[in-house]
DNA sequence: CTTGACCTTGACACAGATGTCAACGTCTAC
DNA sequence: GTAGACGTTGACATCTGTGTCAAGGTCAAG
């Protein structure tokens, strides 16, 4: 698929589309005239890229991810150098970090409106 | 105490203290000399503002969440109107969304890393 | 009184994510 | 073949969160 039925299937402007593929986060092949080529897989992907950059990770790291999913089915036993290993591990600690924060604040939030007379609205979201 | 003493303790830059006191997101009394006075809760507060914006929250988020903290334990039954109360329901939604991502985004890094020679470092880290 | 550490405000700069626009190529439909 | 929708690249603008610096006030120690 081109750029633009991409875009209407996620809700990421093309322009954005461009700017992941620039950064690395998606690919795609070029049709004869020029135009970018998308797979199927590439929409939940690109959601994928929206959700992680939206949860303050920057490109970067959204990257290595990425990239760690992808090859997580086939190399299960993996080898990487020690640097490699503990940024990851440093990492994991922003994760977990960033979770229990924004944990923290949901429940706030959560609890608030379970408080007001509009408590009726947070019965759809569940529990963790 | 003064921004230098806040700073040192929250390892924040007295340059952003400032910033997110113009942005609404902590207060300060002033001295007669004009310095600003902060209290000792601030240093908690400060964390606090660092992990939710780390985590993607806008300042004008923050400052709600925090907002809705500090009344938490007084005003019990709190009224709101509806608009405020749907506008925090979208953003619980939000919050919900990150949670995930990032929850299943560690958990991808978690399990690659368990998956090297590295595994010991990953010890530490608590499953959730 | 001077020095040095700390504070003030204000400005300018920068990076990352995003919007917008121009200039131009491609393709479909009339 | 021309119009219109869509694609391309490249440039510039904007917003946020930061860093840095300048010019100046405050204050404690020598």
């Amino acid at each position: 698929m081109r750029v633009g039925e991409l875009a209407d299937r996620t809700g990421v402007a093309p322009r954005m589309l461009r700017y992941y593929e620039e950064q690395g986060l998606i690919a795609s092949t070029r049709q004869d005239n020029g135009y970018r080529a998308f797979e199927e897989a590439d929409v939940e992907r690109v959601r994928t890229v929206r959700s992680l950059i939206a949860s303050g990770l920057p490109t970067r790291l959204v990257r290595v991810v990425l990239d760690i999913e992808a090859l997580a089915d086939d190399e299960r036993s993996p080898s990487c150098s020690t640097a490699f290993a503990e940024m990851l591990y440093g990492e994991l600690t922003t994760l977990n970090d960033k979770i229990a924060c924004l944990t923290k604040s949901r429940d706030t939030v959560r609890h608030y409106l379970e408080h007001t007379e509009h408590s009726a609205l947070v019965g759809a979201a569940e529990p963790v």
